[in-house]
DNA sequence: TTGTTAACGCGACAATATTGCAATAATATT
DNA sequence: AATATTATTGCAATATTGTCGCGTTAACAA
């Protein structure tokens, strides 16, 4: 199953690009330029995730926000992302925290996903 | 606003008590012996939330999960839980992981709640 | 230019959670 | 024990978020 390139989906990876935190559905359409249908959004950033382009966080508020891939190890098959996201509580902005964590599980335990998040006032709204 | 002692907040407790996962409103509603509004059960986890007495817990699949406290420090104004939860894709249940984390924030980021979320396979279904 | 089908728009649907309001019942007060 | 106060509940309505089916559109290849 091939990808094809359209509009949409361009502008929408250039708008996540240019993010330097992570968007929601609303957020996106508000920033797209032409109105595109909702459904069509989940699927693109689904697809986005899916492909391993952009990751998915659930946020305290149990919405789905997506973030561009950055200083990802693009030759890895195994597409992993150990790090916190950092959700301020006035601005509402989210952003990667760079430091990689690593968990320790109990014995048997395997990790497919891993959903590390924190919420709590950035420098510009402490 | 004093608090009432009520029969569906006792089970409920009990229920979160006894149970060595967290739980959403189904798997919650599921265990309850008598019928109890899918509302009144909201309002009671919350309440409990927001006295301290569950934690709140937000899965990948955007449920709210709840889980009794164990080992918290009571007597510590700041009620924070600084530990992974894990949810097992297979059997599905959530657990506390041991092991408390902590993060480093940037300069000038002050941190309010801590949601951390591996998804996997646990021991019995790996 | 034409054929194939990925991607889209639209509407319906599903699932989760919240809210307003009247009724109920837990607790305090008399 | 009887009564008053109001926290809590049940119910229905509503909001919010996300998915799905299906006919149409348009990207890409032949
Ligand atoms: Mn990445
Ligand atoms: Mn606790
Ligand atoms: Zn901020
Ligand atoms: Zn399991």
């Amino acid at each position: 199953m091939k990808r094809r390139k359209t509009q949409s989906q361009e502008e929408i990876l250039t708008i996540l690009k240019d993010s330097k935190s992570a968007l929601n559905h609303d957020m996106l359409q508000a920033k797209l330029t032409k109105k595109v249908d909702r459904a069509t959004i989940y699927r693109i950033l689904n697809r986005f995730s899916d492909d391993g382009i952009v990751h998915k966080v659930i946020g305290d508020d149990g919405k789905q926000y997506f973030a561009f891939c950055l200083n990802c190890d693009e030759e890895k098959k195994q597409h992993t992302h150990n790090h916190f996201h950092f959700k301020c509580l006035k601005c509402g902005k989210m952003e990667c925290l760079k430091h990689e964590i690593d968990v320790s599980l109990p014995k048997g335990y395997t990790s497919e996903t891993f959903n590390g998040l924190i919420s709590g006032y950035c420098s510009d709204c402490s």
